[in-house]
DNA sequence: GCGACAG
DNA sequence: ATCTTGTCGC
């Protein structure tokens, strides 16, 4: 079989006592081993970039329209407190993942999409290091649904949770980057060491730092995004996106400390979780 | 061995 | 990820 973690866990008969957490974990990396062979880490998209121009306004290069980057996406998937105890294995909606799209060439980002799917009898445990398998069998229906109808905004590129951008880009075949807001402890890469370097960077203009791992290995970039912000986000490398060009492309479309697309992704799934979880509103149409 | 570990 | 209050600032 070649699921790929396209399904959850549930559904291979892993919540019956067969696997242990050992076993599920090592059936897990062999399918990041598989995956990491798809992955391209440099650019292979048809879009050109807008050019940020000194009116503040993106001007389009002599381009013919049709390949401007346009509709950017964004995901994320929201929980429930009751989430590890009883209230999941009820009907009640224990989570929310969520895919919306961005017209990035309106002044004020553009929602022009937006879709859900709530999470019910779910049971994929959180592992660091795995959080694709978790998140991204669900993110990967709501493009699906999208490609299925061929719908007009099916986002050109797509932001994803950190290391969530490999996994979600290679099965969706898209360009993802990813964004994180805290650093993922692999490979030698620290907090401090992190923040001591930008502090660094901070006198000479650049705004952001490359991680570079212990091994050499470059893991993805750390950026203030914001000019007060002390507190950096992390990118890392996705699928079909340079890092240089992530870098850029994260550049244009922070309005906050978090990208755009991420941070609208966020609100809004944890907002739809709000309305349909049994909380208050119960059984609202 | 122990702790730390994206969400 | 989620639980939590007010509070300071643009």
């Amino acid at each position: 079989m070649d699921d790929h973690g396209l399904r959850h866990g549930r559904d291979r008969g892993e919540s019956s006592s067969s696997s242990s957490s050992i076993e599920i974990q090592n059936h897990w990396r062999e399918i990041q081993d598989l995956l990491k062979e798809r992955l391209i880490t440099q650019d292979d998209f048809l879009w050109k970039l807008p050019i940020p121009s000194s009116s503040g306004n993106v001007a389009v290069e002599e381009e013919e329209e049709g390949t401007l980057l346009k509709y950017v996406g964004g995901v994320d998937v929201s929980y429930s407190k009751e989430l590890d105890s009883a209230a999941a294995a009820s009907t009640a909606a224990c989570g929310c993942g969520s895919l919306v799209v961005l017209d990035i060439t309106t002044p004020t980002l553009q929602v022009v999409y937006q879709d859900f799917f709530l999470l019910t009898n779910f049971d994929v445990p959180y592992i660091p290091s795995f959080l694709a398998f978790r998140e991204a069998p669900i993110l990967l229906q709501l493009l699906q649904k999208m490609k299925n109808t061929d719908n007009p905004f099916y986002p050109q590129l797509s932001f994803t949770g950190f290391g969530l951008a490999c996994h979600l880009g290679v099965l969706a075949n898209i360009p993802t980057i990813g964004i994180g807001k805290n650093l993922h402890h692999v490979d030698g890469l620290t907090q401090s060491g992190v923040r001591q370097l930008l502090q660094a960077k901070d006198s000479s203009g650049e705004d952001f730092i490359t991680l570079t791992g212990s091994s050499g290995c470059v893991w993805g970039a750390a950026m203030r995004s914001t000019k007060g912000s002390c507190k950096p986000i992390y990118i890392s490398v996705g699928h079909r996106v340079s890092l240089n060009t992530a870098i850029k492309i994260v550049k244009m479309i922070c309005k906050y400390h978090v990208p755009e697309p991420i941070r609208q992704a966020d609100i809004r799934s944890r907002d739809h979780l709000q309305k349909n979880s049994c909380g208050n509103g119960g059984t609202l149409q």
